[in-house]
DNA sequence: AGTACCACCTGACGGC
DNA sequence: TGCCGTCAGGTGGTAC
């Protein structure tokens, strides 16, 4: 599920659970979906974190001493910490043992998710090409992005190196919210539009945010709780229709989004 | 630059 | 119950 919302829910979760506890063993249970340039995941043994951070979809970790670990989920990822003792995640990459009698786990059920160790969270920033987190560029700085693409509005807002941490649910959900179909033209989209969809694109992703994710704790007019095709449109009388765009399922509502 | 494919991998779900 | 095809919230590579 890792998208914006859902990475900052983890780095959340971190940063109140595994901060500043020494990090007594590293366990690689995929060392393929690991990747360490320069040192290795061992090299954290004798550490601990010390601080959590996160640039669009990228989670990061960084250590006292040693390497900063940047963590990406794929499609489906999450991480989980828990009592020394209890049974490790199915689909673990790696488990770090610490030293409050709990364990971290990096979770990968389809193995698309990947580990970096790094030096600092800037060199994987760099090396990904990753744009501006979603949540902390200002309106012009948006304007600007949008006047320098062409193309489909949905394929933009989901190109991370344009704008980081925007995937295909909350692409939907800003567009609907908005009320601009997935397939509208960049160049076709007048100022008044442009400015609904930064206010909207900070307003889903905060509420979700606040919502912990959950889609039955965000507004009732949100298309994360209808996402299916058929399904009453949550804003009048429009039904939710599916369609590709990119190469992915786009669902919307023809009735409001032009 | 944008688009259209394919590939990576596992699990869930619908149809028969 | 079991097998099969399809799909899933991401990214990287290639080719046009």
């Amino acid at each position: 599920m890792p998208e914006l919302p859902d990475v900052e829910v983890y780095r959340s979760y971190l940063a109140h659970t595994v901060l500043h506890h020494p990090i007594e063993e590293v366990e690689v249970r995929y060392p393929g979906l690991v990747d360490p340039d320069p040192g290795d995941l061992s090299d954290l043994e004798g550490e601990s974190f010390e601080d959590t951070d996160r640039r669009g979809k990228y989670l990061f970790l960084a250590s006292g001493g040693g390497p900063c670990l940047g963590l990406h989920f794929g499609m489906t990822g999450k991480v989980e910490y828990y009592r020394e003792g209890e049974e490790d995640p199915d689909h673990s990459l790696a488990v770090f043992r610490l030293g409050n009698d709990h364990r971290l786990s990096v979770i990968s059920v389809r193995k698309l998710g990947k580990i970096y160790v790094r030096g600092k969270k800037e060199d994987l920033i760099e090396e990904k090409d990753l744009g501006p987190d979603a949540l902390s560029l200002d309106q012009d700085q948006f304007l600007d992005i949008l006047d320098g693409k062409r193309g489909m509005i949905k394929s933009a807002l989901m190109d991370q190196s344009t704008i980081a941490g925007i995937g295909n649910i909350y692409s939907d959900e800003i567009l609907y919210q908005v009320g601009l179909g997935p397939r509208r033209k960049i160049k076709e989209i007048d100022d008044g539009e442009r400015k609904a969809l930064y206010e909207k694109m900070k307003d889903v992703l905060r509420t979700a945010v606040e919502a912990k994710v959950d889609p039955e704790r965000m507004p009732r007019d949100y298309l994360i709780r209808r996402r299916e095709p058929g399904a009453g449109c949550g804003k009048d009388s429009g039904e939710i229709r599916k369609i590709k765009v990119n190469g992915r399922s786009a669902y919307y509502c023809p009735e409001h989004q032009g």
